[in-house]
RNA sequence: GAGCCGCUAGCUCAGUCGGUAGAGCAUCGGCCUUUUAAGCCGAGGGUCCUGGGUUCGAUCCCCAGGCGGCUCACCA
């Protein structure tokens, strides 16, 4: 039942009223001349002199009889409309035909008023597009923000409300889009030549997780959503594609929390005739040079984190990206902070260490997993400066090189750690076609005997290997953590512009839409 | 996956020691030609998340479920 009052009732109403007046609510093009900030900053040559025309979304309205005062936001910034019916004339009535949200375009002259906001006179008012759908009303006085749009939920669901009324919203996204754009320019300054490969990939690899799958009806086969870039981009480097990045989407059919998204964006370099120690002194800088181009310091803030509603809010140290990172194996750390040396122990002290420190594993997982439990339990929570942890547990990495020095037990790789998260995982890449394919059994050892995350046997990479892959290092960095870095953000979603969120009743696919997708098999089939 | 918290008008929230509800903003009407959280006067608006139970009676108490947030655990 329609309700005289509710606001989207009374849009709908209006915009059946300015089409009655024969206004199109939604013409085709406006020819603006300057943007908000424009008109601030060149208001001395603009006041009173030339027409302006400017166009953007309704922010406020302050309706107050014959004149009214609105101002209207485009993506550089506000201006205030001055809207009076002298000036207006017959056009005037169509003010009381706006609402919050819409879009209008605006042409006068500049001017400043009485109490001195630098404002368009507008002389004439056209619609560009009429919203139906009432949006969050924020105001704003003295820099205090009252009846903010804060609710997590909406935010992330419908995003564009977050970026028009936050402008915190918009400000992550671009740091996030300068993130991007600095990596790109590091690694191609750096001649590592940007490359794409599949995503839908009939073997998954390159990490340790849980794909998506999904099916091809023309081909009648079983695909994968990639879980990592590294094995074609291994490929590469056989084919003489010296240094190559991808900078991509993944999917990982894993939880979702503060620091995972199903899908999140992985970049990827590899870096023929280098090996993990250079890859180190590369990620080092890069850190820094990424940095000081999108915050313009090396100093990082980072927000509190608050345990629940009312709780008290925890504060996270600024992150210092000046000093050195240190590089510290991971075995010494481990004994340093629990005083075992694990390599030493038993299989059944390990276990009792890890339970000890709270982490019981399912099934009977092998040392390396054992040991890297340990680790993450005992260590990971402390690295809170940056920090390369090296030298990994050979059976949890199944792409790595043997350790130069301790070829049976570890493996030469680094990940790094700042706040007690990781962000860059690498290593020496194993090239030994023979050793990769004894690693990739072990690993179908692992899974028949109950483990559920292990790499599956990829023959094809291993044909790429025998063609002869140079000694490279590899590198992967979390790219959504390192925007949660730099902007100190606390959880991932806010770093997304659409996180997965469950859906709601009447979204995603409806019947219709799904027997549709039905027929459309079929008609593969036949062909 | 576990724990805690929340779900009341379009929005943000208050409230009912169990007797079917209220504020601000928004909306609608009136006044107002330099206002700016504009102001003043008036009005309308609610399956109090869903389903069971207890009760004469449940929005409130109990149980189950849904959704969300936060925290912890785990994969990046």
């Amino acid at each position: 039942m329609p309700d005289s009052t509710d606001p989207m009732a009374a849009r709908a109403e209006k915009l059946r009223a300015i089409r009655e007046q024969g206004l199109d609510p939604y013409p085709h093009h406006f020819q603006r001349t300057h943007t908000a900030e424009q008109i601030g900053e060149r208001f001395a040559e603009l006041e009173e002199a030339e027409t302006v025309a400017v166009a953007g979304r309704l922010r406020s309205l302050r309706p107050m009889g014959k004149t009214t005062f609105g101002h209207l936001e485009d993506a550089s910034g506000r201006v205030q409309l001055y809207l009076r019916r002298d000036d207006l004339g017959e056009a005037y009535p169509l003010v009381k035909l706006l609402d919050l949200g819409d879009l209008v375009g605006a042409r006068g002259k500049v001017f400043r008023t009485r109490s001195g906001e630098i404002s368009v006179r507008v002389a004439e008012l056209v619609l560009l597009a009429k919203t139906l759908r009432p949006m969050p009303v924020v105001k704003e006085k003295d820099g205090q923000v009252f009846d903010a749009f804060t609710d997590r939920e909406a935010r992330y669901r419908w995003r564009y409300l977050d970026l028009m009324v936050n402008p915190e919203t918009r400000d992550v996204f671009r740091r996030r889009a300068g993130t991007i754009r600095a990596l790109r320019r590091y690694l191609d300054a750096h001649e590592f030549l940007e490359v794409e490969t599949p995503v839908l990939q009939v073997v998954y690899g390159g990490a340790l997780a849980r794909p998506f799958r999904t099916h091809h009806n023309v081909l009648d086969c079983d695909l994968y959503l990639r879980i990592a870039e590294e094995l074609p981009l291994k490929k590469l480097l056989v084919g003489g594609l010296e240094r190559v990045y991808e900078l991509g989407r993944v999917f990982r059919n894993e939880g979702v929390d503060r620091h995972h998204n199903p899908e999140f964006t992985l970049l990827e370099f590899y870096w023929a005739y280098a090996d993990y120690r250079d890859a180190m002194d590369l990620v080092e800088d890069l850190f820094r040079t990424v940095a000081r181009e999108v915050t313009g310091g090396l100093l990082l803030p980072q927000r509190a984190i608050t345990d629940g509603e009312e709780g008290p809010a925890r504060e996270r140290p600024a992150i210092d990206l000046e000093p050195p990172f240190a590089r510290r194996p991971m075995l010494a750390l481990i004994r340093e902070v629990t005083g075992a040396d694990v390599l030493a122990m038993s299989d059944g002290a390990l276990r009792t260490l890890a339970v000890e420190l709270g982490g019981a594993l399912p099934g009977s997982p092998p040392r390396g997993k054992l040991i890297e439990r340990i680790f993450d339990l005992a260590v990971v929570p402390n690295l809170i400066a940056p920090t390369f942890v090296i030298d990994h547990p050979k059976v949890v990495s199944p792409l790595a090189k043997a350790h130069r020095e301790t070829p049976d037990a570890l493996v030469e790789r680094f990940e790094l750690f700042i706040g007690g998260q990781e962000f860059v995982n690498a290593f020496t890449e194993l090239n030994d076609p023979h050793e990769q394919r004894r690693r990739f059994e072990e690993q179908r050892e692992l899974r028949e005997a109950g483990e559920a995350e292990t790499h599956p046997l990829d023959e094809d990479f291993l044909r790429a290997l025998e063609q002869g892959m140079p000694p490279a290092a590899g590198v992967g960095i979390g790219v959504d953590r390192l925007v949660m870095l730099l902007t100190g953000a606390t959880a991932i979603k806010d770093v997304l512009l659409f996180p997965h969120m469950r859906t709601l009743e009447g979204e995603g696919l409806g019947e219709e839409d799904r027997v549709a997708h039905r027929e459309g098999d079929r008609e593969g089939d036949r062909e």
